[in-house]
RNA sequence: GGCGCGGUGGCAGAGUGGUCAUGCAGCUGACUGCAACUCAGUGUACGCCGGUUCGAUUCCGACCCGCGCCUCCA
């Protein structure tokens, strides 16, 4: 029952080993403040945040590390066209973030340290990587990176350093020795937010603000290091540089990358502006939705974002709470009542190969059917087995509503828009009446009536229950 | 062009060298006043061509198709 995970480094699973026993270190990048998130945040967020859950319930130590990038051109660019001061615009878009991890259920990391807190960290090691000739002050006052003295650059993206020098752009920078160099300190053009340095004053590059920043929170060589779909090339391959030449070790053991969000099947991307924020996505699916959608396919896997696919996750998502209706008063169980169980150790089989949240999500429906079933026959075992299936619903942060509330409240807009609760009861009791006079024209009149406007009624032993569809 | 990923049944999406993924949708039966829910049963599958093998969807090679990164983007 050991824990396999992809390292893209080298592009294969691996059997993890810590690098200190049962201790893990996990660095995650978090987003750069400049606008609203977006559902590819959301895949990242919620892709470790399950992470972050499972790893503690197998007893790591954990600490999770994600970081803000709360300095950069498009942040300052941002705030030139909102006319706003950039701490402004970035405080504004960190509140909106944080609002966003809490609606969707995403629990704090163990320390959000902020760009802007770690210049001096920065500065030190730009200044080391100068000392050690890996870096040089241009005389635009810039700082860059020398490429051609890191060896072992293009090792995570598979990429050939002689390859990127043909690369090279066409805009050429020719305060640069190499076209392939990149920033590490940005000197100021006038009035520009910025720092002093040895170098005058600027502000940090892209890239090195994580390398300073995770090299401070978890040393020179910890275990984890997450991130996006886009950032193996050119961000974590520049880390890489940045760091292993800095300190001289290693920098990290496992590196993982989460898939692309797509839309309709496209591409999303800011230039195409088809890009949904968290927040619109809310208005319509409940978060569970949401959560259930990005889990019901392997995190590296590319995920098609669509009202469609959805739709699908809200009906996944609703035959749970269907069968959690019937057991409102059960919670979870402890972990440690769970090690033996049947179900749940094929759960951590299959989040032990590099988090299969699909193959584990699998495991939970065969509970869901063997609950129905026991039902009947075995309640006692039947209220087991949903304490067991809740424990798992809390490691991928689900089936943690209210089921009552959940099925009636459907879509949160829709919910507003349409036939209010109380109204319904009304209906459902008159269709009651109806049925005890078994006048079932009537009574079918009534259920048709209010299906016409997606209610859903359900009769059993114990009544009359209802649903948004 | 360089590097990399993938093509699974109506749809979504796991996985495996030779018995079942799973969910949705479909069909049949049970339950129900009729439905819905639920349960039981059931059908359809592994891009194409070769090779290895007793046997490949699973391993190897070629081909076709789609996608990603190489530029700001999680």
């Amino acid at each position: 029952m050991t824990l396999h995970i992809y390292n893209t480094l080298t592009r294969q699973k691996e059997v993890f080993r810590p690098i200190i026993q049962g201790n893990i270190n996990m660095y995650v990048c978090g987003v750069t403040v400049y606008d609203l998130c977006h559902i590819g945040h959301a895949r990242v967020l919620v892709a470790f945040d399950v992470i972050a859950r499972y790893l503690r319930s197998q007893g790591w130590n954990l600490n999770y590390v994600r970081n803000i990038t709360d300095i950069d051109d498009k942040i300052l660019n941002r705030a030139d066209e909102n006319a706003e001061l950039y701490s402004v615009l970035t405080e504004r878009m960190i509140d909106a973030m944080h609002e966003d991890e809490r609606l969707l259920g995403i629990l704090p990391p163990d320390m959000e340290p902020r760009a802007t807190a770690y210049i001096d960290e920065i500065i030190a090691m730009v200044g080391v990587l100068i000392d050690k000739n890996h870096a040089y002050a241009a005389e635009n006052g810039d700082v860059y990176y020398r490429v051609s003295s890191f060896s072992d650059y293009g090792k995570l993206s598979k990429r050939n350093p002689e390859d990127l020098l043909i690369d090279a752009r066409i805009d050429m920078n020719l305060s640069k020795e190499d076209q392939r160099d990149f920033a590490l300190w940005k000197s100021a053009k006038t009035e520009e937010v910025s720092w002093n340095s040895p170098w005058g004053s600027g502000r940090p590059g892209w890239h090195i603000e994580c390398s300073a920043m995770s090299t401070c929170c978890l040393g020179a060589t910890f275990d984890i290091h997450g991130g996006g779909p886009d950032l193996p090339f050119p961000h974590h391959e520049n880390e890489i540089a940045q760091s292993e030449a800095a300190t001289g070790e290693k920098y990290v053991n496992y590196w993982m990358h989460a898939g692309a969000v797509r839309v309709d099947d496209e591409k999303m991307s800011k230039s195409l502006g088809n890009f949904f924020t968290i927040k619109e996505v809310l208005k319509k699916y409940h978060p569970e939705i949401i959560r259930y959608f990005l889990l019901s396919s392997h995190y590296r896997s590319p995920i098609n974002y669509s009202e469609k696919s959805l739709i699908e996750a809200k009906t996944g998502l609703e035959r749970f709470y269907m069968t959690l209706r019937q057991f409102p008063d059960v919670q979870s169980l402890p972990l440690n009542d769970l090690k033996n169980r049947k179900y749940y150790k094929c759960f951590i089989l299959a989040m032990n190969d590099d988090f299969n949240t699909r193959e584990a999500l699998a495991v939970m429906y065969d509970m869901i059917r063997q609950i129905n079933t026991l039902a009947v026959t075995d309640k006692a075992e039947a209220c087991l087995l949903v304490g067991e299936l809740k424990t798992l619903g809390d490691i991928f942060g689900i089936l943690d509503s209210n089921p009552e509330v959940f099925m009636q409240g459907g879509t949160i807009v829709d919910a507003l828009d349409s036939i209010s609760s109380s109204e319904i009861e009304a209906l459902i009791s008159e269709r009651i009446t109806a049925k005890k006079n078994h006048d079932f024209l009537d009574a079918d009149r009534i259920r048709e009536k209010l299906l016409a406007q997606g209610i859903v009624l359900e009769d059993s032993r114990e009544g009359t229950s209802w649903r948004r569809g």
